[in-house]
DNA sequence: CGGCATCTATCGAACTTTTGGATAGATAGT
DNA sequence: ACTATCTATCCAAAAGTTCGATAGATGCCG
């Protein structure tokens, strides 16, 4: 077996085509068709299924699949350790996360990263959001490390996936300063049926979901999960007013301020704040966690580990511990001849 | 790199010398000093220092291992899901184990399982038998599935490495049925000083470690942790008499029923009892657990799921639970096209 | 139904890499 | 200083890989 045929491999998986994925890898169709056919040779199965369409993975192709990655990731942790033996870092790190922290929370971590570590590639990959899309993105191999949503009440993981709570995010509501007298007279009462809103971060105001839907909401397409928000906003009223689609936070609380509606947004995105509007606790607020997720064999690639430290470093409360960046596998000097020399076979 | 550079190297490290390793992989000497050369040359740094003495891994390849030995892991896994695609199972397997499992439990087991999978070579590794040296031999990758030792009081695991309890294991002493009289005097009053040790494998007779010691230990070479037993004993007695060390269970039974001393033995080496001793529980009994452990990754691997089940069936009051042999990850149908499409990169 | 477009497989020659024997260099022990 | 025991280098032969050209297979569409 050869490294270059799981390369080639996976470039097939990915690609769907013997013809593309040559073209991407800058060899022949021929070369590449020779390649794959080697593999399926020597282990005896066919991996691809090929037709009109190109090529799709058999049963046996997906089967391999994540152990193929497997070792490409353990070939880029060993460029890593080289690397890291002549003091800088070389080699890729593939983070998956879905839309809102790939747009909102990561960049500015991910750029700061990567001005520390240079020689280091980045890829963000974007894919759903929930927690299960991202997990199975690291059990294919996909990616080194994952970023997911989840909701505060299904925290727990059943398998031996490793995973810190890096935020917990509640979402505010936005509305225009004319309408602070109305939420004046109702936030007192509202305050005490809810007293756990009561928290160092709160704001002037409060407001229950049920008065919200006296407002259009303006739904920020970035970092809020707009079906969450729906759903909620659906359980305190029947219908829904139209919702209007936004990009930008700031834009979102000027549509606020003009008074279009209420814009329902994570409280970190409501800093600093619009002139012309007020920040509002929603009771019974509507929260989500962001974590962290990773395989336990990631922790043995270098730049995950100074990932996570770079996490640890932006969210101190967080519950990521900080990493070595050395070998966390304590090396002993026990000699591989002893364990060898006592090596004996069952035949 | 490749994965022949990668076999070449473990190869090394394990023979420590490169004319050994390439008599061992039946290519010449030449060709293995390119091979490495070609390797480090890539990596950009020094993996081995050579000299008269041979070649002994730098630090930057010790911090390498363990990285090579899972991808070739890994390739072995490629390997498996190929064979069991044809309905059989082939690769190698590698348990690492201290003598007394190695010399009493797994035989008969692995003997088992040799049939069941006839063309699965399993190697079996006797290694010292601390939970910490086989731990390692797992970290560094020198095995995939390890059958470790540890007091009932030292069962939990700091890291994410995986374990079940096999056994619970507790020693008896043997006596010569002359002894039965003597004893039958003292069982109740002692039952009664140590109640937990009611069970429903409880023997006829019990004795304190204080008692034993009026007798000459015959020690058991096979399955007993001699330090162990030896220290308990000491405890019990500030001088322990000479110790005779027999390789048989029977014939230590036998040396029990000729008056020559107490034999104490794990409770299941001493079925059948010898017509000529008693079986006697011991109070405030000597345990020890055996356990199974693996790396979280090393689940990925269709011969070590499979192992871990027919060690399931083997002790089935074991924590152990049972696995599926076909891929334990699902493989939805989700394109990997769509994922790639996603992606963006950071520069 | 048949031509067309779009795949992958195969062939043979050019090219690249890998291999092994011979030899040189390095080093520690005697 | 000699010897034994390592690894590195050189070079020619062998082996493996690559590519363009071409053939074969298959679904699409008029």
């Amino acid at each position: 077996m050869k490294l270059q045929q799981l390369r080639a491999f996976v470039k097939v998986l990915e690609s769907g085509s013997f013809s593309e994925a040559a073209l991407e890898l800058g060899i022949s169709q021929s070369t590449l068709s020779y390649t794959i056919g080697e593999l399926e040779r020597e282990l005896g199965i066919k991996l691809f299924e090929r037709g009109r369409f190109g090529a799709v993975a058999t049963d046996a192709g997906r089967a391999i699949e994540s152990h193929v990655r497997t070792m490409l990731r353990f070939e880029n942790a060993i460029f890593q350790e080289a690397s890291l033996a002549k003091a800088s870092i070389e080699g890729y790190l593939r983070v998956a996360t879905f839309r809102s922290v790939a747009s909102q929370i990561l960049p500015s971590i991910m750029a700061a990263f990567k001005r520390q570590f240079p020689d280091l590639v980045l890829e963000l990959i974007e894919m759903e959001c929930g927690r299960d899309a991202l997990k199975q993105a690291l059990d294919r191999g996909h990616c080194d490390v994952a970023v997911s949503q989840v909701s505060e009440d299904e925290l727990d993981i059943e398998d031996n996936t490793l995973h810190w709570e890096l935020m917990r995010e509640s979402y505010v509501a936005i509305l225009p300063k004319s309408q602070a007298a109305k939420l004046e007279a109702t936030t007192a009462a509202l305050r005490a049926a809810y007293p756990e809103q009561a928290r160092a971060e709160q704001a002037d105001y409060a407001i229950s979901w049920r008065q919200l839907t006296d407002y259009a909401p303006i739904m920020h397409g970035g970092h809020n999960c707009g079906e969450l928000i729906q759903a909620r906003l659906e359980r305190a009223l029947v219908t829904v007013p139209a919702i209007q689609l936004v990009r930008d936070d700031f834009t979102s609380m000027e549509l606020s301020a003009q008074g279009l509606g209420v814009s329902v947004m994570p409280r970190l995105a409501s800093y600093p704040l619009h002139d012309g509007v007020i920040r509002v606790d929603i009771v019974e607020p509507l929260r989500r966690v962001i974590e962290v997720l990773l395989l336990p064999s990631s922790l043995k690639i270098p730049a995950a580990r100074l990932l996570l430290n770079a996490l640890k470093q932006r969210f101190p409360e967080s519950s990521l511990p900080t990493f070595n960046v050395r070998q966390p596998v304590k090396v002993e000097p026990l000699t591989n001849n002893e364990a060898v020399s006592y090596r004996r076979f069952i035949n």
